[in-house]
DNA sequence: GTATATATTCAAGCCCGCTTAACTATTCAA
DNA sequence: TTGAATAGTTAAGCGGGCTTGAATATATAC
Protein backbone atom coordinates (compact mmCIF):
# COMPACT_ATOMS: atom_id res chain seq x y z
CA UNK A 1 0.00 0.00 0.00
CA UNK A 2 1.39 3.88 -0.96
CA UNK A 3 1.79 5.51 2.09
CA UNK A 4 -1.04 8.31 1.23
CA UNK A 5 -3.37 5.81 0.69
CA UNK A 6 -2.40 4.09 4.38
CA UNK A 7 -2.20 7.42 5.90
CA UNK A 8 -6.00 7.89 4.59
CA UNK A 9 -7.04 5.08 5.60
CA UNK A 10 -5.14 5.19 9.40
CA UNK A 11 -6.26 8.35 9.80
CA UNK A 12 -9.99 7.66 8.80
CA UNK A 13 -9.97 4.87 11.26
CA UNK A 14 -8.65 7.52 13.84
CA UNK A 15 -11.45 10.04 12.90
CA UNK A 16 -13.96 6.91 13.36
CA UNK A 17 -12.81 5.81 16.91
CA UNK A 18 -12.43 9.48 18.42
CA UNK A 19 -15.48 10.81 16.85
CA UNK A 20 -17.24 8.52 18.47
CA UNK A 21 -15.53 8.94 21.65
CA UNK A 22 -15.87 12.73 21.30
CA UNK A 23 -19.54 12.90 20.87
CA UNK A 24 -20.14 10.50 24.00
CA UNK A 25 -17.13 13.08 26.06
CA UNK A 26 -19.18 16.00 24.70
CA UNK A 27 -23.05 15.02 25.41
CA UNK A 28 -21.62 14.25 28.98
CA UNK A 29 -19.76 17.59 29.44
CA UNK A 30 -22.98 19.27 28.20
CA UNK A 31 -25.12 17.27 31.08
CA UNK A 32 -23.21 18.05 33.60
CA UNK A 33 -22.80 21.41 33.07
CA UNK A 34 -25.84 21.88 32.24
CA UNK A 35 -24.80 24.41 29.13
CA UNK A 36 -26.15 23.91 25.60
CA UNK A 37 -24.08 23.48 22.73
CA UNK A 38 -24.70 27.34 21.91
CA UNK A 39 -23.06 28.13 24.95
CA UNK A 40 -19.96 26.08 24.69
CA UNK A 41 -19.27 27.60 21.74
CA UNK A 42 -19.29 30.58 22.69
CA UNK A 43 -17.19 29.99 26.08
CA UNK A 44 -14.98 28.44 23.46
CA UNK A 45 -14.74 31.10 21.50
CA UNK A 46 -13.51 33.41 24.20
CA UNK A 47 -11.35 30.83 25.51
CA UNK A 48 -9.38 30.56 23.00
CA UNK A 49 -9.57 33.70 20.77
CA UNK A 50 -9.87 36.09 23.89
CA UNK A 51 -11.67 38.88 24.18
CA UNK A 52 -14.44 40.11 21.58
CA UNK A 53 -17.59 41.78 21.11
CA UNK A 54 -21.67 40.29 20.72
CA UNK A 55 -21.52 40.92 17.28
CA UNK A 56 -18.46 39.01 16.44
CA UNK A 57 -19.76 36.29 18.70
CA UNK A 58 -22.71 36.45 16.39
CA UNK A 59 -20.49 36.31 13.22
CA UNK A 60 -18.44 33.95 14.11
CA UNK A 61 -21.40 31.77 15.16
CA UNK A 62 -23.70 32.56 12.06
CA UNK A 63 -26.82 33.89 14.22
CA UNK A 64 -28.07 36.90 14.43
CA UNK A 65 -26.62 39.91 16.82
CA UNK A 66 -30.01 39.46 18.69
CA UNK A 67 -29.25 36.13 19.15
CA UNK A 68 -25.79 36.25 20.10
CA UNK A 69 -26.52 39.09 23.43
CA UNK A 70 -29.38 36.93 24.47
CA UNK A 71 -27.07 33.89 25.05
CA UNK A 72 -24.39 36.14 26.18
CA UNK A 73 -26.72 37.37 28.89
CA UNK A 74 -27.70 33.73 30.28
CA UNK A 75 -24.11 33.11 30.74
CA UNK A 76 -23.46 36.46 32.30
CA UNK A 77 -26.25 35.64 34.75
CA UNK A 78 -24.46 32.32 35.17
CA UNK A 79 -21.24 34.25 36.26
CA UNK A 80 -19.27 32.65 33.02
CA UNK A 81 -18.73 35.77 31.35
CA UNK A 82 -17.93 39.40 32.57
CA UNK A 83 -19.33 42.22 29.93
CA UNK A 84 -18.19 45.88 30.94
CA UNK A 85 -18.60 48.35 28.65
CA UNK A 86 -15.83 49.52 25.75
CA UNK A 87 -13.65 52.34 26.99
CA UNK A 88 -13.01 53.11 23.73
CA UNK A 89 -16.15 52.60 21.97
CA UNK A 90 -19.07 52.51 24.65
CA UNK A 91 -21.91 51.02 22.31
CA UNK A 92 -19.54 47.66 21.94
CA UNK A 93 -19.36 45.48 25.39
CA UNK A 94 -15.93 43.47 25.65
CA UNK A 95 -16.73 40.10 26.77
CA UNK A 96 -14.01 38.14 28.75
CA UNK A 97 -14.49 34.82 30.31
CA UNK A 98 -14.85 34.96 34.28
CA UNK A 99 -12.51 32.61 36.26
CA UNK A 100 -15.06 30.39 36.49
CA UNK A 101 -16.39 30.25 33.10
CA UNK A 102 -12.39 29.41 32.06
CA UNK A 103 -12.62 27.01 34.29
CA UNK A 104 -15.25 25.25 33.03
CA UNK A 105 -13.80 24.83 29.71
CA UNK A 106 -10.51 23.67 30.97
CA UNK A 107 -12.55 21.04 32.81
CA UNK A 108 -13.82 19.52 29.39
CA UNK A 109 -10.23 19.79 28.05
CA UNK A 110 -8.44 17.96 30.94
CA UNK A 111 -11.71 14.76 30.71
CA UNK A 112 -10.61 15.15 26.32
CA UNK A 113 -6.72 14.58 27.59
CA UNK A 114 -7.15 12.04 30.35
CA UNK A 115 -8.76 9.92 27.99
CA UNK A 116 -6.46 10.17 25.19
CA UNK A 117 -3.57 9.92 28.23
CA UNK A 118 -5.51 6.98 29.76
CA UNK A 119 -5.20 5.26 25.89
CA UNK A 120 -1.61 6.11 26.19
CA UNK A 121 -0.73 4.11 29.11
CA UNK A 122 -1.69 1.00 28.14
CA UNK A 123 1.25 1.47 25.40
CA UNK A 124 4.90 0.62 26.65
CA UNK A 125 7.36 3.72 27.45
CA UNK A 126 8.89 3.32 23.60
CA UNK A 127 4.93 3.60 21.97
CA UNK A 128 4.83 6.43 24.97
CA UNK A 129 7.25 8.30 23.55
CA UNK A 130 6.48 7.82 19.88
CA UNK A 131 2.49 8.92 20.21
CA UNK A 132 4.45 12.03 22.96
CA UNK A 133 6.61 12.99 19.33
CA UNK A 134 3.56 12.62 17.18
CA UNK A 135 1.54 14.67 19.24
CA UNK A 136 3.96 17.65 19.36
CA UNK A 137 4.49 17.50 15.81
CA UNK A 138 0.57 17.36 15.07
CA UNK A 139 -0.27 20.16 17.26
CA UNK A 140 2.71 22.63 16.11
CA UNK A 141 1.39 22.06 12.66
CA UNK A 142 -2.28 22.58 13.01
CA UNK A 143 -1.54 25.57 14.56
CA UNK A 144 0.54 26.58 12.12
CA UNK A 145 -2.43 26.04 9.42
CA UNK A 146 -5.25 27.40 11.68
CA UNK A 147 -3.63 30.95 11.25
CA UNK B 1 10.55 17.08 32.47
CA UNK B 2 9.67 13.75 33.27
CA UNK B 3 7.98 11.63 30.49
CA UNK B 4 4.42 11.30 32.87
CA UNK B 5 4.63 15.58 32.79
CA UNK B 6 5.43 15.21 29.34
CA UNK B 7 3.22 13.43 28.17
CA UNK B 8 0.39 15.33 30.06
CA UNK B 9 1.57 18.44 28.97
CA UNK B 10 1.68 17.26 25.15
CA UNK B 11 -2.07 15.58 25.26
CA UNK B 12 -3.83 18.97 27.05
CA UNK B 13 -1.90 21.33 24.01
CA UNK B 14 -3.00 18.84 21.62
CA UNK B 15 -6.97 18.71 22.93
CA UNK B 16 -6.78 22.17 22.63
CA UNK B 17 -6.05 22.59 19.79
CA UNK B 18 -8.08 19.82 18.40
CA UNK B 19 -10.95 20.70 20.74
CA UNK B 20 -11.28 24.38 19.31
CA UNK B 21 -11.06 22.56 15.52
CA UNK B 22 -13.85 19.98 16.55
CA UNK B 23 -16.14 22.34 17.38
CA UNK B 24 -15.82 24.79 14.23
CA UNK B 25 -16.29 21.33 12.38
CA UNK B 26 -19.13 20.26 13.99
CA UNK B 27 -20.75 23.77 13.92
CA UNK B 28 -20.53 23.79 10.09
CA UNK B 29 -21.54 20.15 10.20
CA UNK B 30 -25.05 20.97 11.61
CA UNK B 31 -25.62 24.00 9.36
CA UNK B 32 -24.82 21.99 6.40
CA UNK B 33 -26.84 19.16 7.55
CA UNK B 34 -29.17 20.90 9.00
CA UNK B 35 -28.95 18.47 11.28
CA UNK B 36 -29.17 19.16 15.52
CA UNK B 37 -27.10 17.69 17.87
CA UNK B 38 -29.74 15.25 19.36
CA UNK B 39 -30.18 13.99 15.76
CA UNK B 40 -26.38 13.49 14.71
CA UNK B 41 -25.79 11.44 18.63
CA UNK B 42 -28.68 9.67 16.83
CA UNK B 43 -26.97 9.16 13.70
CA UNK B 44 -23.99 8.21 15.31
CA UNK B 45 -24.91 5.79 17.46
CA UNK B 46 -26.75 3.69 14.88
CA UNK B 47 -23.33 4.01 12.74
CA UNK B 48 -21.25 2.96 15.04
CA UNK B 49 -23.26 0.40 17.01
CA UNK B 50 -25.50 -0.95 13.75
CA UNK B 51 -28.93 -1.96 14.48
CA UNK B 52 -31.27 -1.05 17.71
CA UNK B 53 -34.12 0.16 19.25
CA UNK B 54 -36.36 3.16 20.34
CA UNK B 55 -36.10 2.64 23.84
CA UNK B 56 -32.10 1.69 24.17
CA UNK B 57 -31.39 4.83 21.73
CA UNK B 58 -33.45 6.84 25.02
CA UNK B 59 -31.46 4.96 27.52
CA UNK B 60 -27.93 5.61 26.10
CA UNK B 61 -28.84 9.16 24.90
CA UNK B 62 -30.50 9.71 28.08
CA UNK B 63 -33.48 10.81 27.40
CA UNK B 64 -37.37 9.71 27.92
CA UNK B 65 -38.71 6.82 25.19
CA UNK B 66 -40.90 9.26 24.01
CA UNK B 67 -38.20 12.38 23.18
CA UNK B 68 -36.24 9.47 21.50
CA UNK B 69 -39.73 8.22 19.52
CA UNK B 70 -40.32 11.79 18.49
CA UNK B 71 -36.38 12.18 17.20
CA UNK B 72 -36.53 8.91 15.68
CA UNK B 73 -39.30 9.64 13.94
CA UNK B 74 -38.49 13.00 12.60
CA UNK B 75 -34.97 10.96 11.30
CA UNK B 76 -37.57 8.87 9.19
CA UNK B 77 -39.43 11.05 8.03
CA UNK B 78 -35.72 12.56 6.84
CA UNK B 79 -35.15 9.24 5.02
CA UNK B 80 -32.05 8.71 7.45
CA UNK B 81 -33.59 6.15 9.35
CA UNK B 82 -35.13 2.98 8.40
CA UNK B 83 -37.76 1.28 11.10
CA UNK B 84 -39.28 -1.23 10.76
CA UNK B 85 -41.12 -4.20 12.94
CA UNK B 86 -38.65 -6.78 14.62
CA UNK B 87 -39.95 -9.91 13.39
CA UNK B 88 -39.30 -11.56 17.05
CA UNK B 89 -40.91 -9.19 18.83
CA UNK B 90 -43.36 -6.93 17.28
CA UNK B 91 -43.55 -4.41 19.96
CA UNK B 92 -39.99 -3.16 18.88
CA UNK B 93 -38.97 -1.58 16.40
CA UNK B 94 -35.60 -2.32 14.62
CA UNK B 95 -33.60 1.14 13.68
CA UNK B 96 -31.22 1.18 10.51
CA UNK B 97 -29.50 3.75 8.94
CA UNK B 98 -30.22 4.58 5.32
CA UNK B 99 -27.52 4.22 3.05
CA UNK B 100 -28.54 8.02 2.66
CA UNK B 101 -27.95 8.31 7.02
CA UNK B 102 -24.47 6.39 6.72
CA UNK B 103 -23.58 8.62 3.85
CA UNK B 104 -24.31 12.22 6.21
CA UNK B 105 -22.26 10.58 8.93
CA UNK B 106 -19.08 9.44 6.91
CA UNK B 107 -18.96 12.44 5.17
CA UNK B 108 -18.37 13.99 8.79
CA UNK B 109 -15.34 11.65 9.69
CA UNK B 110 -14.04 12.10 5.98
CA UNK B 111 -14.26 15.94 6.65
CA UNK B 112 -12.15 15.64 10.09
CA UNK B 113 -9.99 13.14 8.26
CA UNK B 114 -9.24 15.67 5.57
CA UNK B 115 -7.86 17.88 8.34
CA UNK B 116 -5.84 15.85 10.02
CA UNK B 117 -4.75 14.74 7.05
CA UNK B 118 -4.20 18.02 5.13
CA UNK B 119 -2.41 19.06 8.99
CA UNK B 120 -0.04 15.90 8.51
CA UNK B 121 0.81 16.76 4.66
CA UNK B 122 2.89 19.44 5.93
CA UNK B 123 5.27 17.67 7.48
CA UNK B 124 8.06 15.61 5.83
CA UNK B 125 7.43 11.84 4.80
CA UNK B 126 9.55 10.66 7.93
CA UNK B 127 7.39 12.55 10.53
CA UNK B 128 4.57 11.41 8.53
CA UNK B 129 5.88 7.79 9.04
CA UNK B 130 5.62 8.41 12.61
CA UNK B 131 2.25 10.21 12.64
CA UNK B 132 0.93 6.93 11.01
CA UNK B 133 2.54 4.88 13.49
CA UNK B 134 1.44 7.15 16.19
CA UNK B 135 -2.21 7.59 15.39
CA UNK B 136 -2.12 3.53 14.33
CA UNK B 137 -1.06 2.43 17.75
CA UNK B 138 -3.76 4.79 18.99
CA UNK B 139 -6.99 3.83 17.76
CA UNK B 140 -6.19 0.14 18.12
CA UNK B 141 -5.42 0.77 21.86
CA UNK B 142 -8.76 3.19 22.31
CA UNK B 143 -10.52 0.53 20.71
CA UNK B 144 -9.57 -2.40 23.30
CA UNK B 145 -10.20 0.27 25.95
CA UNK B 146 -13.65 1.34 24.44
CA UNK B 147 -14.92 -2.36 25.35
C1' DG C 1 -58.19 -16.48 28.98
C1' DT C 2 -57.04 -12.87 31.87
C1' DA C 3 -53.89 -9.83 34.00
C1' DT C 4 -49.55 -7.79 33.94
C1' DA C 5 -45.37 -6.14 31.78
C1' DT C 6 -43.01 -4.14 27.84
C1' DA C 7 -42.23 -1.17 23.49
C1' DT C 8 -43.67 2.53 21.27
C1' DT C 9 -46.50 6.43 20.10
C1' DC C 10 -49.58 10.40 20.96
C1' DA C 11 -50.91 14.69 23.36
C1' DA C 12 -50.25 18.71 26.04
C1' DG C 13 -47.24 21.85 27.88
C1' DC C 14 -42.64 23.97 28.92
C1' DC C 15 -38.14 26.07 27.97
C1' DC C 16 -34.52 27.32 24.90
C1' DG C 17 -32.58 29.43 21.04
C1' DC C 18 -33.56 31.39 16.83
C1' DT C 19 -35.69 35.12 13.89
C1' DT C 20 -37.30 39.92 12.60
C1' DA C 21 -38.48 44.43 13.91
C1' DA C 22 -38.40 48.15 16.92
C1' DC C 23 -35.80 50.80 20.21
C1' DT C 24 -31.73 53.03 22.82
C1' DA C 25 -27.23 54.70 23.07
C1' DT C 26 -23.09 56.10 21.01
C1' DT C 27 -20.04 57.46 17.25
C1' DC C 28 -18.83 59.60 12.99
C1' DA C 29 -19.18 62.74 9.15
C1' DA C 30 -20.89 66.69 6.56
C1' DT D 1 -25.08 70.36 15.14
C1' DT D 2 -27.69 67.47 12.77
C1' DG D 3 -28.22 63.04 10.19
C1' DA D 4 -26.63 58.51 9.24
C1' DA D 5 -24.27 54.47 10.74
C1' DT D 6 -23.06 51.21 14.31
C1' DA D 7 -23.53 48.21 18.74
C1' DG D 8 -26.44 46.26 21.59
C1' DT D 9 -30.88 45.16 23.82
C1' DT D 10 -35.79 44.20 23.98
C1' DA D 11 -40.19 42.21 22.36
C1' DA D 12 -43.04 38.98 20.01
C1' DG D 13 -43.43 34.84 17.72
C1' DC D 14 -41.92 30.22 15.94
C1' DG D 15 -40.13 25.60 16.05
C1' DG D 16 -37.34 21.98 18.26
C1' DG D 17 -36.65 18.92 21.82
C1' DC D 18 -37.71 17.78 26.34
C1' DT D 19 -41.07 16.15 29.97
C1' DT D 20 -45.12 13.52 31.98
C1' DG D 21 -49.18 10.95 31.40
C1' DA D 22 -52.36 8.46 28.60
C1' DA D 23 -53.19 5.30 24.74
C1' DT D 24 -52.12 1.31 21.70
C1' DA D 25 -50.25 -3.02 20.53
C1' DT D 26 -47.77 -7.02 21.62
C1' DA D 27 -45.72 -10.46 24.72
C1' DT D 28 -45.53 -13.16 28.91
C1' DA D 29 -47.09 -15.40 33.22
C1' DC D 30 -50.47 -17.66 35.68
Amino acid sequence: MSPAKMLTEVVRDWSKVFMQRSMRDFRRFMDSTGLSFSQINILMRLFHGGITSVSEIGGELGVSNAAASQAVDRLVVMGLIERTEDPQDRRTKRLELTPQGCTMIEKGIEARSRWIEGVTHTLNPEQQEMIISALTLLTAAAQKTSE
